[in-house]
DNA sequence: TTCAAATATTCTAATATTTAGATACTTGTA
DNA sequence: TACAAGTATCTAAATATTAGAATATTTGAA
């Protein structure tokens, strides 16, 4: 099943905090890496090694003007995705709550 | 961000072959372990695991019955993901099948 | 050319995930 | 109770991922 294997490392890629952090500043419209850096407050080589992954994966763009690199999320369709996920979380709630209560408990 | 760390979970869940081809088989409805098992053809214990990794992100549901154990996605709304998840596929078809190809490399 | 800014890559230690095999648990039945 | 079927969990070894530090690359400007 390369099919499976395929879309496993796809959604693999957005299995990342700090990636779907990213995806969630795309939203706007395209970013520059120092754009990022600041929004998530973390490491430069860290934005880089993330945006490679999403870059690697297809799921982002990037556009080079003079020293500076734009990203932005190559098709908004991922938008509509992480929407629906959007969507799952709402209708468990409960759940949901639980769980957030668990990881407030991690240091 | 621990919603963002919450996300990052549910989607390390889906990123893996085995979970996306259990996904796959629950899409027509409950099945039990042994059904998953002879339909993916891997370890008792593999199949196991894997449920177990969907069950504890509240992405499956199970019912016993007997010793037998049955399982279905949780909420209908999970396949609408994987569906927006393949129409994004389909969208880049070429870099898809650039990547099929690599993956077929592979021992 | 040299320098500085912005970004990317490499390296490394810590941590997490994966898999198969062994074992344990649960349930129905003899 | 004893047993067998179906599942789940535990263990250990292999592999993968992660974050930060150091280093490299690219580009524009002096």
């Amino acid at each position: 099943m390369p099919l499976h294997r395929f879309k496993a490392e796809f959604f693999k890629a957005l299995g990342h905090p700090t990636r779907l952090a990213i995806l969630d500043q795309l939203r706007a419209g395209e970013r520059s890496v120092q754009e990022l850096q600041q929004a998530l407050a973390i490491e430069q080589s860290n934005v880089s090694q993330q945006l490679a992954v999403l870059r690697n994966k297809n799921i982002v763009d990037s556009r080079k003007e003079g020293t500076v690199v734009y990203y932005r999320v190559r098709d908004p369709m991922i938008f509509q995705l992480l929407d629906v996920a959007r969507q799952i979380f709402n209708n468990h709630l409960i759940d949901t709550q639980e769980m957030l209560a668990t990881l407030s408990e991690e240091p």
